[in-house]
DNA sequence: TAACGATATTCCTGTTGCGGTATATGAAAA
DNA sequence: TTTTCATATACCGCAACAGGAATATCGTTA
């Protein structure tokens, strides 16, 4: 069952990290070395991971991979996630992960933000 | 952090038949084998899994384990019991888990219910 | 086309976890 | 006190996974 899987997604601390920063919106992989303070191979693996189970989806961006949440996330996903949100706020790991990124580039503070040193293009 | 360990410990079908079964009360090893049809070593061992993590407490009663939930979960086991709850709802075999739960002994349909054979005592 | 930058994949190693068989424990019954 | 019943633990083999080092891919730029 999906519900399963979604487990076995955020049984992970990392990935748990990247879930979290991807409820706050999209982000690419350089982002994500950078808030996660990660090694680029550790956070590319659990990218690919997260991708073959449907947990996120990727496009590229020129030489950029950008992240995303699924555009509709099933019903389990969601109530899930909605849950994430609700124990991260007392959670300073993730707090502090959602803090440095807003400290990063302005372009991805914004919901239209769409890769790297890419400009937001609706 | 806690997260991960709930996420650990629901990322397993057994265990999470388990944990969606005790969220309809209490329950001893052997009515886990009989709902779940799972032998005797592996329910034990998913539920020593649970126990070593918090997300179950076991009392004696006589010859039987008794688990339960713990009478007072934190934050986040509540609401990702509560999610569990939710999703479980369009999961046929925890429905199902939960109907022959419903078909055991009367005594075990009562919240009052306190061990295998044991009559009930408020 | 060659070099570069961002990301992905492969190979390796250690760890964890799952399932099963056999056996141990602990309380109750004989 | 020996047996019995319910449950727990030890041991084993196997598969999955995590992390790191090295390398490959792919799009961009020179």
């Amino acid at each position: 069952m999906q519900l399963i899987r979604i487990h076995e997604c955020l049984c992970d601390r990392t990935r748990l990290r990247i879930i979290h920063l991807l409820t706050a919106g999209p982000l690419c992989v350089c982002h994500f070395q950078a808030v996660l303070r990660e090694p680029q191979v550790k956070v590319s693996k659990h990218l690919a991971y997260l991708r073959t189970r449907g947990l996120v989806v990727a496009k590229r961006q020129g030489n950029w991979m950008v992240y995303s949440l699924p555009p509709r996330p099933g019903r389990e996903l969601s109530a899930h996630l909605a849950c994430l949100q609700d124990c991260a706020r007392e959670e300073p790991a993730l707090r502090r992960d959602l803090e440095r990124r807003r400290r990063l580039a302005p372009e991805v503070a914004g919901a239209a933000y769409c890769g790297c040193g890419a400009p937001a293009r609706g």
